[in-house]
DNA sequence: CCTCCATGGTTGACGAAACAACTATACCGG
DNA sequence: CCGGTATAGTTGTTTCGTCAACCATGGAGG
């Protein structure tokens, strides 16, 4: 590798948006886990789980479409899974059409969790992030956050292109 | 707690910010740690710690203003700083004014380190962030950025307050 | 059919982070 | 001075995420 060619650097308008940037991505997730932690026992991943069960038809997923829409390696799906199971709140299943495939199927109890916690952690996002937000600050954030995710998810692991409609989770 | 106060929910363009947002802030990091692993076998932290002691005077810091600067808790960054001590990066110290208090110093090889590893992390972030990015845009990212953190983090944990001058990092 | 490879998922080992308990120094009031 | 409390870090424990094998099923080619 060559360390001579352009070593581009941030220039201060950059930087300072940068380190503000950092705060937030390191603050916040930390913020939705405690709340969710302390107001409904779940891990906001464990929640964002829970979330995508209860909003899929049959209120059931493969475990690979389930990782896609949360994000998740295969393996970390897997456990937190293993231990939603343990507790309850989901089951697993072998699917009947292709067998080497699992479907998790959220249960009455973890549905109940799901529609307990959901308020909590919606008013947290509220008010941490949008309270003080415009609709016109919210579509720069919208446009700008795009043109992120153009160069960080090329693939669209997320499903949620530039080109999404009113696809977006309801409150379950 | 009462389940039935005003369960405000987020609206259809907030929603489709948040997803956005998770996004980045699910993907983003990873990115970063990736490179930063590959290319200079760091932590994204450690070389966060690494870079925040390369601009303190004398290049040393104590833990406590450390772990202010870089986010973190005493004992994971004390953690982290033990493994970088014994990489030969940093060196400890008891501070001679207060024998409670421990200095972290970047040394020679940690220098080094972080001046190679420096031009890469800054390519990384550019591409990934900034470069669709016109000057308007990161204005208004800046603003919107700084109301969420009066929320997010309203006792300036992280020494960036709205009043930020030009005390942005620099090039080590 | 039967072999070979791809796919879907689980398991186990390891590294790192959160949390709690502990040590040692400093400071404050009497 | 001397006891009590606050401050600065460290150490240990448990939990979670990642990575690297590892099964089992499905499908394609001979």
């Amino acid at each position: 590798m060559s360390t001579t060619d352009s070593p581009r650097w941030l220039d201060p308008e950059q930087m300072r948006s940068w380190l503000r940037l950092q705060a937030v991505i390191g603050l916040l997730p930390g913020l939705l886990d405690q709340q969710l932690r302390r107001d409904a026992g779940l891990t906001h991943f464990e929640y964002l789980t829970l979330a995508m069960l209860s909003e899929a038809p049959g209120r059931e997923l493969r475990m690979s479409a389930l990782a896609q829409r949360t994000n998740a390696t295969l393996p970390r799906l897997s456990h937190v899974v293993r231990r939603l199971e343990e507790r309850g709140l989901v089951a697993r299943s072998t699917a009947p059409d292709d067998k080497r495939a699992t479907v998790a199927r959220l249960t009455a109890a973890g549905w109940e969790k799901v529609v307990a916690s959901a308020p909590g952690h919606a008013r947290t996002v509220l008010e941490t992030v949008y309270d003080d937000l415009d609709a016109t600050e919210v579509g720069t954030l919208n446009t700008v956050l795009d043109k992120m995710l153009a160069h960080i998810d090329p693939h669209d692991t997320f499903g949620i292109g530039p080109a999404t409609g009113p696809r977006a989770a309801r409150r379950p």
